[in-house]
DNA sequence: TTCTGTGAACAGATTCACAGCA
DNA sequence: TGCTGTGAATCTGTTCACAGAA
């Protein structure tokens, strides 16, 4: 069905492409039904050079001195980001940032949805977070198998990351999100991303030492 | 003082200092006193000659046959982070996101401190957040005065996100963190990272259905 | 006339290859 | 011999410039 099984897409572009499928869906919310590549730049902020680049990866083309067509770049976008369907979301890890990643109200729009939550310490498993009960790490087998979960979530503490995410590999999951700050090696075909709090703190704090004249 | 001021270091040189600035510390931890390329690389997932090339652009340098030293390196990427000093942080935003952050034990060991957190809904503003008061948003240019504050963290809903970083701005912040998923247009000189789990979901979904070979 | 689509030029980052010191 | 330091080659991504359809 996909007629997305074009070229491969490069992943700068792709990186790219959750924020203009944003912009789309505000957009399409206005009830705009064409975008130029320009009023998408000024969205995202990049150059519309930048935005015509990274579209013409898609098969959506637009029309000459018009724009582009909203609802066919929202819907190939989606399709292209495996977003036509639902994705199933695990989580491990039910601490402060663990909660906070559950309570989190921007999953379900944008097709995610967080089958589980597990964790290792027997004081939380059992309790209730939102409608979830938190389950014992060991069953990630069998929800990942149930679920049929495609990410897992991990948002444990440093030294306990690399076996969880062990853990899921083994489980069968092949997106892993994680925010411990490790590194952790994974067999191909697996690809992590690590989101850092302390990694970006630190960046912003170069640039404010550096970067300013003054 | 700092003997830092070389030629400008590549931004993506910079984006791996805070990795490998915290696999030296473990280092040092274990008490090893040097360290070769081959060994930072494993830690951090880079090459070899990765770590070469970026560390050539500091002062400090390796020993042939032996590899570089634990605690200059600590000391210089510290420095050229800024982390030689106290980072002062605010954050703006009391939800299930901000609590999280405000509780976040990687703070104090990377050298920053979270001064103040802010909010707009009364029903929030009073209460306390672990040793913080919850203050009003009105309230940011002279937290930022009295604290120093060096960096600013966004953690509110998509359509506040673009005033709370108008007002950081006008407060006098050069540096801030956003969490919430919409692009932010900011003057020269202030530098704004966001971060976003809801893009990094997809970022991993697309790699879920390409990526793989079946 | 406006805005797309794309080849060409350019810039930045990574990897390679190897010379040279401990 | 082991590991650093760096120029050269390669690759990736961005910006420019412009031809061409609506």
């Amino acid at each position: 069905m996909s007629d997305s099984a074009r070229r491969p897409i490069p992943p700068a572009t792709v990186a790219r492409l959750p924020a203009y499928r944003r912009a789309l869906m505000d957009a399409a919310d206005a009830g705009v039904r064409t975008v130029a590549s320009g009023a998408l730049a000024d969205a995202v902020g990049v150059h519309p050079d930048q935005v015509r680049k990274d579209l013409s990866h898609l098969a959506t083309r637009g029309t000459r001195g018009v724009g582009y067509d909203v609802r066919a770049l929202i819907t190939e976008t989606s399709a292209i980001l495996g977003l036509d369907e639902e994705r199933v979301v695990v989580l491990v890890g039910a601490g402060n940032l663990g909660r906070a990643l559950a309570a989190y109200e921007g999953f379900a729009p944008q097709g995610f949805r967080l089958a589980a939550v597990l964790d290792v310490d027997a004081a939380v498993v059992g309790t209730r977070i939102g409608a979830l009960t938190i389950a014992h790490l060991d069953t990630l087998p069998t929800v990942v198998r149930r679920e049929r979960a495609d990410v897992g979530v991990v948002a444990v503490p440093g030294p306990a990351a690399h076996d969880v995410v062990d853990a899921m590999v083994a489980a069968g999951l092949r997106a892993i999100l994680n925010f411990a700050p490790v590194h952790v090696r994974v067999p191909d075909g697996v690809v992590v991303r690590r989101v850092d709090l302390s990694t970006e703190l630190q960046m912003l704090s170069f640039h404010r030492t550096n970067g300013a004249r003054g």
